[in-house]
DNA sequence: TATATAAGAAACTAAATGGTTTCATGTCAA
DNA sequence: TTGACATGAAACCATTTAGTTTCTTATATA
């Protein structure tokens, strides 16, 4: 939802952990479960404040809960983070301006 | 120090704040405080924990410790992200690894 | 239909977090 | 040298966080 959501999402290793799973394939609140050394509804509380920042989203399967990876959501991070991103990469940060106001980007052959 | 020491400094809008004053110019405690409703000691916790993340750095003159942005500590978090940035700016990603991956200029045959 | 499975919900707990107030220490300047 | 100022440090507090256990509900399936 807000940004703060997300920087709040973002600052649980367990739950950067769960992002990196949904970026391979959606899974199910027990899939997810299985790869923690933690109780199910542990999770589930990590989900629940994954979805409150839009990170994810759940889809009803029958009795499963698919958990899916809204991968948009981080991008809020990456705005907040390019205003810095001069101080270490002024290189990368003039290309993507240079990118950003081209109509069309070349082929790379 | 650690990524999961940046990912906490980030999650507070606090020091968000402050990450971005200090983006402008090293200020003191006492200046950065100014900025903010709340007490001294508490905003000097906030910076005791961004200098746990190594997002700044502090320097001493006389009675004052003037504290410094250190951006290349965000880059942990940048790089995380880029991870997942081909989600929603495959173009960009892959200028990305582009360049990155090139060797020197002066030693290509 | 009976049973097993997937998940949500509630109540509880220990520890971390974000704030306060008060006090101590070092440095500048009249 | 004395007093004001910048900061650190400690003790304390309320709330949030990350986890648990137990119970309930809904759906698959033998």
């Amino acid at each position: 939802m807000t940004e703060q959501a997300v920087f709040r999402a973002l600052s649980d290793p367990t739950r950067r952990e769960i992002i990196g799973l949904l970026a391979q394939k959606p899974l199910s609140v027990n899939e997810i479960s299985s790869h923690f050394d933690m109780t199910r509804p542990a999770v589930a509380k990590h989900l629940k404040i994954l979805q409150s920042g839009d990170i994810i989203s759940v889809k009803a399967i029958g009795r499963e809960r698919i958990n899916h990876l809204e991968p948009l959501a981080l991008k809020s991070v990456a705005d907040w983070l390019s205003y810095f991103s001069h101080f270490w990469d002024t290189k990368l940060a003039k290309l993507k301006s240079t990118i950003e106001n081209q109509p069309k980007p070349e082929n790379t052959p």
